[in-house]
DNA sequence: TTGCAAATGAAACTGAGTATCGATAGAGTC
DNA sequence: GACTCTATCGATACTCAGTTTCATTTGCAA
């Protein structure tokens, strides 16, 4: 739910053995700026210094290190988001454009019963959602 | 969950209003061999005669007459199906790449509880799961 | 302070999808 | 069967997303 802080993911970054360069610096102010949601295209463009490789695989590092995820949108295609590191969920208000993070428990149990209905074994999901966020539904009644 | 006819779909377009043209019979006949998934690139080398255009077109009206949906891969890149017109979920198999269409109500409960608790009202949602189908686990033990 | 592997950036490439617009051809009508 | 009208098509060139290559730079540990 909450935002994690550019300086926390640079802790994160050299604890696992990972340099501390000034594009990564960059990137990861950019991306908070960026707020909710981001196409890589939106931070290449944001941070006009750092080269557009380097871009995609800070993108991809951050992925693997579980500070940055993936949000399909309604069009399919991607975009990214700074995210919390545990396992959540997105819904997308189709009116504003907002991501919000959620979990469900009682989601897992579902991949529970259909594991056991077709003997496929879950290793991972997506789960995304599509409709108007409570802001938005009071806003228009 | 059983494969949809060309001759099926044919119908369909024309009952629909839609000419059915020469390209559409063959970009019909192409994704039905093409099986399984498919990438939009695969049927644009696979139906030379047809050009690029037209296969987005025609992708794109077959989604939205419901018997052609995305998938979206563990990579996050996007690929399309011949689909049973209900709405259903797909489990990717990461070993030998095949999809199953499964469905859940239990799902469909797990949304609304989403909803009561968040306030968002979910128009429209996304399931992929990602894992080993039964075939591959009794293969490889 | 130095050395070297990790990381970077420029540039060119692939892959996925869109836009434009003149040419073509279904399919209903006579 | 010919006619016509509009949906559809295809060539082409474009954008956007992401990757590859490889020579250069730079954290950072010794």
């Amino acid at each position: 739910m909450s935002q994690v802080s550019p300086d926390a993911i640079e802790r994160l970054l050299s604890r696992r053995g990972y340099r501390l360069t000034a594009p990564r610096r960059n990137l990861l102010e950019v991306m908070a700026a960026l707020g909710d949601h981001f196409s890589a295209e939106a931070v290449v463009s944001a941070a006009p210094e750092v080269g557009r490789a380097t871009v995609f695989r800070t993108l991809r590092l951050l992925q693997d290190l579980g500070v940055v995820c993936q949000v399909v949108l309604d069009d399919g295609t991607l975009a990214y988001r700074l995210a919390p590191e545990e396992h959540h969920h997105h819904a997308l208000c189709v009116e504003c454009g907002s991501v919000e993070d959620f979990s469900s428990p009682a989601l897992e149990s579902v991949l529970r019963e259909v594991e056991e209905a077709t003997g496929f074994s879950v290793e991972a999901h997506r789960l995304e959602l599509y409709g108007r966020c409570a802001a938005c539904r009071a806003a228009s009644n």
